[in-house]
DNA sequence: GCGACAG
DNA sequence: ATCTTGTCGC
């Protein structure tokens, strides 16, 4: 099924296609009306302790298998499929072809997962129009992620995406894109920090640790109304930095960039991501869709 | 002008 | 993101 050309918002999909004759102030202008849309609070019914995932998937020797859902009309019991009512986590992830000659491509992954397990596997290859500039990711990746999404049959009630939500020069990162086209609620998850401040230094935290990350004088603030004054008042806070691995000894480890991406507050964000970490530093939704980004770069190949 | 910046 | 083997440590 074809993209929707209006999303429930008010913002124009096709604004948001990747338009080489896009000019980065308008794609800079798009941002902010999108951050305008969307939602840094909790609307999305999903208890963080319904998606949590106790057991790490086993990657070593390949993709862990997509168990089927039950195809019977009615519920069957004790077939080897998970609870059907838990909530949909979708992660998504890409990979890129860069041929010496050729188009670059990006591979887009998406992976479905209820009740602790792998329901589907999406993804897509698409050609890519528009080079990676920081704070414009979403105009690169953006559609090749909805293109993937848009080849998953199951209903994502929970998006995790690679890469910052609010955390972003205008509050409108890829996760907040992907999530407000699609009207559907996501997170961001990102490896370093595009801007903002943490309350606290991050260095070597044990695991579980968490700190605000407040906007800085880089961050425009869609904020709601008109222009207050702000002089004293503290900098909002769009997302946290979360350790959610550590090491006994020796070896750091980094935290992550975790923030909202649309209908989700920065501390549920937080406690999403902790509740799809599973002994690994990346939450498994995202550490298995870029398994399954780099298996389909291959397979592609 | 310099810095600085998800993937 | 991508180009890439071994290697230090739990």
């Amino acid at each position: 099924m074809a993209p929707t050309p209006i999303d429930p918002s008010g913002v124009a999909c096709s604004e948001f296609l990747p338009d080489p004759g896009l000019s980065r102030a308008e794609m800079e202008s798009l941002q902010r009306k999108l951050a305008t849309t969307a939602t840094f609070a909790d609307d999305h019914g999903v208890d963080p302790a319904a998606v949590a995932i106790d057991e790490p998937a086993d990657l070593t020797d390949g993709l862990p298998g997509a168990r089927q859902e039950t195809l019977s009309g009615t519920h069957a019991e004790g077939d080897d499929a998970g609870d059907s009512d838990a909530p949909v986590v979708v992660g998504i992830d890409q990979a890129f072809l860069t041929p010496e000659d050729g188009e670059e491509r990006a591979v887009s992954a998406a992976v479905a997962i209820r009740d602790g397990d792998v329901i589907e596997y999406a993804s897509a290859t698409t050609p890519l129009s528009i080079p990676y500039v920081p704070g414009l990711l979403a105009f690169r990746e953006g559609e090749p992620m909805l293109a993937a999404l848009d080849t998953l049959s199951v209903e994502p009630d929970l998006l995790v995406c690679d890469g910052s939500g609010r955390i972003h020069f205008r509050e409108a990162g890829v996760a907040t894109h992907v999530g407000v086209l699609l009207d559907v609620p996501s997170v961001g998850v990102a490896k370093s920090l595009l801007c903002g401040a943490p309350d606290e230094p991050t260095d070597e935290r044990p695991a579980g640790w968490q700190t605000p990350i407040r906007a800085d004088e880089s961050v425009e603030t869609a904020g709601v109304g008109g222009g207050a004054a702000d002089g004293d008042t503290a900098a909002p806070v769009i997302g946290h930095a979360y350790q959610s691995r550590q090491y006994p000894n020796s070896r750091r480890v980094n935290p992550l960039y975790v923030s909202p991406g649309h209908r989700v507050s920065p501390a549920t964000t937080v406690e999403f991501v902790d509740a799809l970490c599973a002994g690994y530093k990346l939450p498994e939704p995202t550490r298995i869709a870029d398994a399954y980004a780099d298996a389909a770069k291959r397979d592609a190949a």
